[in-house]
DNA sequence: ACTTTATTTCAACGGTTGTTGATGTGCAAG
DNA sequence: CTTGCACATCAACAACCGTTGAAATAAAGT
């Protein structure tokens, strides 16, 4: 039975924390060990000994929440599917079971979420990182999800979806950056943190999108 | 009249040419200064007398190839509204205009585009510099197009209209990252390299979304 | 030939980087 | 009380960072 002195639990935490917020906002090099243990409260050294390397603390940060995030979505989906035993869920419901999670949680634990989120997406369009790390972390999940889209769209051909899915990543990744891109063009009329407006949009936007592309032929007479 | 020694303008485009490449793969502070003169093929300091500093040179690769992408960008939307004087033109046509020339230069001079494409990627989802930079380089452009957009969907709500951009770009940034991470996903099926692929699908889809938010509400009798 | 000016080289600066080993502290088991 | 172990502190390592000033080179103007 592993010992559990008095705040050992509570510094790693507070060492992942500190580094979640740095790493989001500048990335993994722009951020120094330093800088992450100062915003903890706890020695440089310290990073050393509850994690073997910044790289390692990296890959910790990104671990910690993905398990929580996959339940989530699998969870919903799971849900959806259970609400239709016989006949596919609608593309929407599919969707939404992607998406709604994840800005629902942003949404209600801010606080919580947002650097992470805003890691996330980073991580997805970097060259150097996207494909394995997305990879890594995320295939399982996706895959379950590309399944459930599959039978819902019969007619559709493999690269149709999964190009699909590209671009429905590459929009929530972008939701999720938050970066006051919206805010400059928009003059303040959105806002990137305002999630209830991504989330009541980003299904049906999507949804339309996959029909378009992965639906039945269009019949124009 | 400015002077031109042998190879002056040379040098200095060689620096951006290793910049950029670097820079696209690792980011801003992921790259040394020495990493990029020894790509070049120069001494560290001639970073410091072309450019004053780092993040001028950052900012000099950003720059030299936005002017011809938004030329080229606008050009596409004027020849498609001299296409049609009177009626609007399609949201498709417009979002076209939009994606294909950077999509088809990807495809046609990839050694050219590849790099700056994936750079500009990065830093669109970068919460440090995604809503400045993008907001600077590009903006006059989207607004430009969102301009023919309104026109051509009468019925829309500006807050649609924006979040439908922003869904936009994040399907178009990820493309430009080609991270590799559909053709894991696919098993080699789909490649992030083929832009003819992207070309193909991304109006289709982006053009679906915009109708299904933007568009006159569906008669769902 | 001499000056001027633009480009390039060289060597170095102070400061910071990721990382480590030695040492100290506090608590539980023997 | 002492031993053992998890956790924390401290000081330091070599390597490297962005940046600069002074000096060499080279081409153009006079």
């Amino acid at each position: 039975m592993p010992r559990m002195p008095r705040n050992a639990k509570a510094t790693r935490e507070r060492i992942l924390d500190a580094a979640e917020k740095l790493f989001a906002k500048r990335g993994f090099d722009g951020v120094t060990v330093r800088q992450i243990m100062s915003g903890a409260g706890a020695d440089v050294a310290l990073a050393y000994y509850h994690f073997k390397s910044k790289r390692d603390l990296f890959d910790a940060v990104l671990l910690r929440r993905a398990k929580t995030l996959n339940e989530m979505r699998l969870a919903a989906l799971e849900e959806v599917e259970k609400r239709h035993p016989n006949d596919p869920p609608s593309i929407e419901e599919i969707i939404e079971a992607f998406t709604h999670p994840l800005l629902d949680v942003l949404a209600k634990e801010p606080d919580e979420w947002r650097d992470y989120m805003a890691l996330v997406a980073q991580i997805n369009n970097s060259p150097e990182w996207g494909g394995a790390l997305m990879t890594r972390y995320f295939d399982p999940l996706v895959k379950r999800f590309l399944d459930a889209l599959r039978r819902a769209l019969p007619d559709s051909r493999e690269e149709d979806l999964f190009w699909s899915y590209h671009f429905l990543s590459g929009a929530l990744t972008l939701t999720f950056a938050e970066t006051g891109r919206i805010d400059n063009l928009s003059d303040g009329l959105c806002k990137s943190s305002d999630m209830e407006a991504a989330n009541a949009r980003m299904p049906r936007f999507v949804a339309a999108g996959f029909r378009a592309l992965c639906g039945p032929p269009a019949d124009e007479a």
